[in-house]
DNA sequence: AACGTCACG
DNA sequence: ACGTACGTGACGTTG
């Protein structure tokens, strides 16, 4: 029989200053409970104990040992944001039933000190979990102390038997009191005797034992007689921090080994704590699923009863049809896949159409899907898609609760419906998606019931996240940008990019045979053969083998990316070798072989655009990614020529040329550069000749290039280190163009200042239309999180605002090519960068309808200038 | 799954 | 003294 008592507060204080910073939903730290959870993971999984406890330390402990307490009251208070997630911690062990032990008054070591004891009573082997050293003089033969430490960022564990214990120290654990009692413990307020440090305490007791033997022959003994004489004058105090260093063993708990054994966690509690605190991947660790809804908890909802009703009947289908056009709003999940059913919600009830139940299936499924019904729906932009894939007709959707949930919190890391019910409305339906792995394993009928409990939560969730939304003054962004972009990109979605397969396979085969010449180069300059696509192995090649100095180190070893080997170029002819084979495999694997999956049956690539991923309010774009297609360099660029528009098609490229910086001038209204805006100037050397105090004229290309680091820094919220860094000066250097920069745009630098001040207060930042990031970095007590949240903070407007004004403009343009006839279509948008293909004779108009609906999204202080091309590639387009 | 690397804005 | 720019996604290696 084995038990494990873990030190509360002293693991979760080790979890705490050992695990980065997380947050909650709400922005509440989590960090000290993540941390304690993947402790108590490993040390299940290493002890496998039979009965589990922890123990804590009351908030507001009451000091036993009342001459002392003042020393005691001088012990650091715990940082507030660990303070924080004490209850929280309670609450999940609470959730998981592992017991708890605290008593008031008690100091968790005299609780480990009485559970141990009563161990030995009952033959029971104890592990004491702990992450300071207080407890060894617990150990026995029975009791272990396992201590945990953080080196390095990595956890490492030692367990202290009793001949671990005096292997280390020279002398029985039980002694451990007498040598605390001589060299005291400041972070314990034990004072010991003065001027007796580790090294003698460790001395007298390794030789003499018990401090009592020490102080009974204390004038016979054989020591110097300076120790003597400390030893004299502080027996007083001697006596005392022995007092204080024992730890008592009769701490009143009642000690129930049973109620200690092994028990299930509670599902339901530890699912829904867990999904508020974002602790995923512990949700899946123990395998917790979402709480079902039971009736008790929708009582309040309009549907009483969520019992779903499946259409079996024509009656049934026109009755429910009439509802639905009639009703203000429905809710509606199709299955993805194959649209195979369809679950409907409405005020009066549930409904499940199904392809094999309910008569004439796609008709009813067509009216739900089409503008005749108002309907609320969850990723609507991937539905919509779905239904132009499948011809289908669609319109009607009035709300979409996952861009909202996205509006609220723009930082969460899903949407999936499951997490956003959970969030807002307290409970998870059964989903579809959340199981996706099993998806196949599921039965017909269960997918059917997960999209009914589906669309069923939608209903609940729109009223909840459309309150919101007014409430936090998102709903104008919402109803006038977000939803009605994923109508337009689904179009984008459908219509794809046309690639030239064959050129591609081409480019594919030259990158093959260019890489095979370059790896045996590489191998005969290393002289022997390894992986170089290992950076470790290559490491080792380079800084061991050709013993070339290393510039840098990564966390685990030695730096071998790009800047690194350009330090490095010239002093072995290998370098140059691996740049070029860096470049080319990156080509081959990610674009080449890459794009070359994703080629649909129809010649095109069609890119999935995110709207509900990034912090700031841009896309994303995913299966394939065509928002980082390579366009810097010589080789990469030889890509986009087969990038191309169909049979008498031209592709036109609409870019904005520098919109950041115009919104920087704009937002912070500074005059300087506002006016070089105004006046068709060349910002970058503008800016050089106010930061290296030149007329206009006497700009060299490297005073702008530095310049232009400047600005692309002062966006990014800069630091003179970086920058130093990124155009290789001193970093007294760089703070000087820093310095000179914030001098000459003092618009610029009184917004640095007043954002981070406003963003501090208010807890977010916003952009120009109101999109909102949270910012709980700034409360955070850690310097680096704190710095982090104010670059956020000056640098989240101007790249949210660009993100609001482009997405304007695709509405635009999109509303513009429809109502003018035109065939064009928009296929990708690149951020700044937006892209349509349309015949050749439609060109002309198509390059003025991007220019103007770009230009005009949104009216600043200085003009939005946007560059159009037209080209038969996207190569030829730049 | 985490890391290093590198492609883009 | 800290550790260093904002926002992404994909790939290959490694533990």
């Amino acid at each position: 029989m084995k038990l494990v008592a873990i030190d509360g507060n002293s693991i979760v204080n080790r979890a705490f200053f050992g695990v980065r910073s997380l947050n909650a939903a709400d922005g509440t730290p989590t960090n000290g409970v993540y941390g304690f959870l993947a402790i108590l993971g490993r040390i299940l999984g290493e002890e496998a104990p039979d009965a589990l406890c922890v123990t804590f330390d009351l908030p507001t402990p009451t000091f036993r040992h009342k001459l002392y307490a003042e020393y005691k009251a001088h012990r650091k208070g715990m940082p507030e944001d660990l303070a924080v997630q004490m209850p929280i911690l309670r609450d999940v062990l609470d959730a998981m039933n592992i017991k708890r032990y605290e008593a008031a008054g008690w100091e968790a070591d005299d609780l480990l000190g009485t559970l141990a004891k009563k161990c030995e009573a009952e033959k029971v082997e104890c592990v004491i979990v702990t992450g300071d050293k207080d407890t060894l003089q617990l150990v026995t033969p029975l009791t272990r102390v396992k201590h945990i430490k953080t080196k390095g960022g990595k956890t490492e564990t030692v367990n202290y038997t009793p001949e671990v214990f005096e292997e280390e120290y020279g002398f029985q654990p039980e002694l451990m009191v007498d040598l605390k009692a001589l060299m005291g413990d400041s972070s314990d307020n034990i004072p010991g005797v003065a001027g007796v440090g580790e090294k003698t305490a460790m001395d007298l007791i390794q030789r003499f034992g018990r401090i009592t033997e020490i102080y009974e022959n204390l004038e016979t003994l054989e020591i110097k007689d300076p120790v003597r004489n400390k030893l004299k004058s502080d027996a007083e105090k001697a006596k005392l921090s022995y007092e204080l260093a024992e730890i008592r063993t009769d701490a009143p708990l009642e000690f129930i080994l049973d109620e200690c054994k092994a028990q299930k966690p509670n599902n339901d509690e530890l699912y829904t704590l867990f999904t508020r605190l974002r602790f995923n991947n512990f949700i899946n660790k123990y395998n917790l699923r979402p709480p079902e809804i039971t009736g008790g908890e929708v009582a309040n909802s309009a549907i009483v009863t969520h019992e779903t009703i499946t259409v079996e009947t024509p009656d049934q289908v026109s009755v429910l049809m009439n509802a639905a056009k009639n009703a203000d709003f429905v809710s509606i999940r199709v299955e993805p896949e194959f649209f195979d059913s369809v679950a409907v919600a409405l005020n009066t009830g549930l409904y499940l159409l199904t392809r094999d139940d309910t008569p004439n299936f796609e008709q009813p499924l067509k009216v739900l899907l089409s503008g005749e019904v108002k309907k609320v729906g969850h990723d609507i932009k991937d539905t919509i898609r779905t239904c132009l894939e499948r011809g289908i007709e669609t319109g009607g959707w009035i709300f979409d609760t996952a861009l909202a949930a996205y509006l609220i919190s723009p930082t969460d890391s899903n949407y999936e419906i499951a997490n956003v019910s959970l969030n807002y409305c307290g409970y998870a339906p059964k989903t579809s998606s959340a199981e996706s792995d099993q998806m196949s394993l599921l039965s017909e009928s269960d997918n059917s019931k997960a999209i009914a409990e589906e669309s069923f939560s939608l209903l609940l969730l729109k009223e909840k996240l459309e309150n919101m939304l007014s409430e936090k003054e998102l709903s104008k962004l919402y109803y006038e940008i977000e939803l009605p972009l994923a109508t337009v990109l689904a179009e984008m979605e459908y219509a794809g990019v046309l690639v030239d397969k064959d050129a591609l396979i081409e480019f594919g085969k030259t990158l093959a045979l260019e890489l095979a010449s370059l790896e045996s180069s590489i191998y005969d300059a290393a002289g022997e053969e390894f992986n170089i696509n290992s950076p470790k192995q290559l490491g080792v090649v380079l800084f061991e083998k050709l013993n070339l100095p290393p510039p840098k180190k990564t966390k685990t070893g030695y730096s071998t990316n790009v800047e690194v080997l350009d330090k490095l170029e010239g002093k072995h002819p290998i370098i140059t070798y691996i740049k070029n084979y860096r470049e080319l495999s990156k080509l081959k694997s990610t674009y080449a072989e890459g794009l070359l999956k994703v080629i649909a049956s129809d010649g095109r690539i069609h890119t999935h655009f995110q709207m509900t991923v990034t912090a700031t309010g841009r896309l994303s774009s995913t299966e394939p990614n065509l928002q980082n297609i390579p366009v810097r360099r010589e080789s990469g660029s030889e890509l986009r020529k087969m990038f191309i528009a169909g049979e008498g098609n031209v592709l036109v490229d609409a870019d904005y040329s520098q919109i950041e910086l115009r919104l920087l001038s704009h937002i912070a209204n500074d005059p300087v550069m506002i006016d070089a805006f105004k006046n068709g100037e060349d910002i970058h050397t503008v800016t050089a000749s106010q930061v290296f105090d030149l007329p206009l004229e006497e700009v060299t290309p490297t005073h702008r290039f530095r310049a232009k680091a400047v600005n692309f820094g002062i966006v990014y919220g800069i630091s003179s280190f970086s920058l130093a860094d990124d155009i290789g000066v001193t970093t007294k250097e760089a703070k000087v163009y820093i310095d000179n920069y914030l001098a000459k745009y003092s618009g610029v630098k009184n917004y640095m200042q007043e954002v981070v001040k406003t963003a501090t207060v208010q807890g977010y930042v916003s952009t120009l239309l109101g999109r909102r990031r949270n910012l709980p970095e700034l409360k955070s007590s850690n310097f680096n999180t704190r710095s982090f949240g104010e670059r956020v903070a000056m640098n989240m407007p101007i790249q949210g605002t660009a993100a609001d004004i482009m997405k304007i403009a695709m509405i635009n343009v999109s509303n513009r090519l429809k109502s003018e006839n035109l065939a064009a279509k928009l296929i990708l948008q690149v951020h700044d960068e937006l892209i349509a293909e349309c015949p050749e004779s439609e060109a002309e108009i198509v390059c003025r309808i991007l220019q103007e609906e770009m230009e005009n999204a949104a009216s600043l202080h200085v003009p939005l200038v946007a560059e159009t091309k037209t080209g038969k590639s996207w190569h030829e387009t730049k």
